[in-house]
DNA sequence: TTTGAAAACGATAATGATTATCGATTAGTG
DNA sequence: CACTAATCGATAATCATTATCGTTTTCAAA
């Protein structure tokens, strides 16, 4: 779907909700759309969305983002710097998706394949716990910076036999 | 393994890496040990160690916990609510246990058992991602919760036919 | 269209968790 | 026991987020 349909849809969903259609609102969510790759703070949300609506108050971005969140258009998440992130769910997507964060260059990568779908009918089995959604990060090293690794450590050796 | 032994096994871990033994230290840990089903925040054992402590400071709470957390001893985590959360590692752990967290109650379980090793290889192999930890929590209803619904809807019924 | 009420807004003050600072105290080595 | 780096307690500073409040805007009914 491309971003302007996925727009028409979001209005929708604020339209069938009672939410007003403010350009402050819209100005928002084209933002989220145009930055889907990224993981932006509400202050990296308010710079970007300056630009098109520059009379836009931070307050006004918390809020939105807060009514997205609600609305599940969007998801909330922690990376444990101490900012929350926003994060636009996929197309059709009922639940957040999981998350590859780089301990050496902090990165972060998706990954929009759900892979818990037999962990989660066990736990509901064996837990006896209806699940609704789910929140999963791996920690660890991105490909990009084993490669790096790997390099040097090839290096050190070059040298070490010379 | 005892309360008292894991004890014994931390100081060892503080002393190898040349941290010195303090009675805020060993009060902290203490307390973790003593409440490790629960989820305290930094607030939280602040107020529990007082009572071993009276004298200790929420800035030496706050510094332990961040020393505790780079040791590995114990996890930082974060549902969401405004405060980080500290969370002993289980018994000879390597990494982070999973949560289950009520949307009704805000009740937080533990699953002990690593539910994971099956999604790491294919994530590792198929991402080319070398993991270190991971962060699962699943958000639901827990068992009390769906009983508890379940009397309701049942009553409901019953009075309608009434 | 005009209009009125509820919703939303911008500015900014308040809050609350966490971190930084700094002078005083202490653990651990010898 | 003496020394010194590490640690501590008190508290000020920071910073993300939320609350407040007077003004503006949306939207639906007239
Ligand atoms: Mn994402
Ligand atoms: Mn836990
Ligand atoms: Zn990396
Ligand atoms: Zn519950």
């Amino acid at each position: 779907m491309a971003v302007e349909e996925r727009m028409t849809f979001i209005k929708k969903q604020l339209h069938s909700q009672s939410y007003k259609l403010t350009p402050q609102r819209e100005a928002t969510v084209e933002v989220l759309l145009e930055n889907e790759e990224d993981h932006l703070s509400a202050e990296d949300v308010y710079l970007l969305v300056k630009d098109k609506a520059p009379e836009i108050g931070l307050a006004t971005v918390y809020r939105t983002l807060e009514l997205l969140n609600e609305l599940e258009i969007v998801d909330k998440i922690n990376f444990g710097d101490g900012v929350s992130r926003y994060d636009l769910r996929k197309e059709g997507a009922d639940h957040s998706h999981h998350h590859l964060v780089c301990i050496q260059c902090g990165d972060v990568s998706e990954i929009e394949e759900d892979l818990l779908a037999e962990v989660e009918t066990k736990v509901e089995r064996e837990w006896n716990f209806k699940i609704k959604d789910h929140r999963l990060t791996f920690h660890g090293v991105c490909n990009a910076c084993q490669t790096k690794a790997a390099e040097q450590s090839h290096q050190k050796e070059t040298v070490g036999q010379e």
